[in-house]
DNA sequence: TAGGATAGCTACCCGTGAGTATGGTCCACG
DNA sequence: CGTGGACCATACTCACGGGTAGCTATCCTA
């Protein structure tokens, strides 16, 4: 599984991995063979998720896969052995980042809430990688019933984790009660929806706007009388001074969507 | 274009519209003709709403559609032109309900947090049709450039419309001061996302999930200290009745997704 | 240096599904 | 009565794309 790294434009060298001279070991070469293999293979993937980032899973075919890659198909099918499992390949690379965000967040010592800030941080993050829109679009109705059951059980997973940390931060009372099912929807969806209009070349970040989210999950709509004291500016619009964490992304209106 | 009411069960009777003993006049054979053809095309995008609504768009045939309704391919030719149209209808049909819902608040004379959640219901209620699939997920890469652009010009007005509604509200006081933008993106996104996971089995309507996660929007997941009029029982998760109206579902946590 | 694994290509197969050519049936109207 | 148009079916074309067969080249190990 790639985990998602940056890794700048182009793929990879069309030449693969350039020859260094350490001093040969007997197994040096096969062990070198098969790291080459993995990486390929990643490449493979990446390259996937990409086109089906841009064009749909549907309407990119494995020809074009291979030509991104400036090999043929059959190259394409050495790595994979279908494009189902690209895609499930590219969906697990995904979701991987958000388990792992759940794992990390286990082991804070702080309110659910922030425990919950700190995922749906990674959450967005990963959403916004080159791997979300799979990871968002992936549909049961383009897979075969063993993998979909496979991706609905992730999904669950990572569904049930975020209900457990709602009911955690209402137990704890860092939370406002809520039903934790529908607001685990409510927050999901926000979140998976990125996958929709982000686009790499965006001013914001995934994590960002992942922070501007929680902003806006955390506070609400309802204009929010200053905690500690009681009278403030409730009509100023531009007071709002209710976290100073928060980038709040400074033209605010003017940019006129996409 | 078929606005969404109800319409129990079966789709449409085999029978074509059962004849009726009005008064003959010279035109009304071929009026009634004219008004059986569209009630037939209104038939015939409803069907292909739900197929791609239960298969996704590429994993439906036109096949698959003359079939539903018990014809031939060459039938539903006869009512629509192509594939991409029928996509297009079905977008249509669903983002209709939206725009009506924007229409209808502009008339109401209250706070624009109140106008925008009118909105926000009938949004929810469109998300959640038959037609909820098509609208969301309509993509520009499965569209010809020019339906592509029309149906970006629609959604950018939905977003366009949230965002002003959050401006206004913000200005008048009923919103909390936010990022317009990202605020319409988080609202679009956690209601466009029903129509991945609802199913019209489901013990909610859409209306009803439009309603909880319009609470949890307005309330944040920060814990509140009621304000004024809204003392009780803050800490019981299944009170929240600021409005009478939500059914709100019984067994919240219970059932394990889906 | 033979033999085998690795890696990639050219050239093909074939199912699927969008879209159509053609023709038949029924009904309205002259 | 017969002509034209609305409506629908049978039966086809055809391109696209997933997947494979089989050849070739290179490098490693024996």
């Amino acid at each position: 599984m790639p985990s998602n790294r940056p890794k700048a434009g182009s793929p990879q060298a069309p030449s693969p991995a350039a020859a260094r001279d350490d001093p040969p070991s007997p197994w040096r070469a096969s062990r070198e063979r098969l790291r080459d293999r993995e990486v390929k293979r990643e490449a493979v993937i990446r390259a996937a998720a990409r086109a089906f980032n841009r064009k749909g899973y549907h309407n990119t075919s494995l020809d074009d896969i291979a030509a991104a890659l400036e090999v043929t198909k059959p190259t394409v099918y050495y790595y994979v052995s279908n494009k189902e499992q690209l895609l499930f390949e590219c969906f697990v690379a995904g979701i991987e980042g958000i388990r792992a965000a759940f794992r990390d967040a286990r082991s804070l010592a702080v309110p659910a809430r922030e425990r919950l800030k700190a995922v749906l941080r990674q959450y967005g993050t990963a959403v916004a990688s080159e791997f979300g829109w799979c990871m968002v679009r992936a549909e049961d109705q383009d897979l075969s019933p063993d993998m979909s059951a496979h991706i609905k059980a992730m999904k669950s997973e990572i569904d049930q984790g975020i209900r457990r940390l709602l009911r955690e931060g209402i137990q704890d009372g860092s939370i406002h009660p809520c039903d934790p099912k529908i607001t685990a929807f409510a927050l999901a969806g926000a979140l998976n929806w990125i996958a929709h209009w982000y686009r790499e070349t965006q001013s914001m970040t995934g994590a960002e706007i992942a922070e501007a989210f929680i902003e806006v999950f955390e506070s609400g709509l309802k204009p929010r009388p200053e905690i500690s004291n009681e009278d403030p500016t409730c009509r100023n619009p531009k007071s709002s001074s209710s976290r100073p964490g928060a980038p709040r992304s400074g033209r605010s209106r003017a940019s006129s969507r996409r």
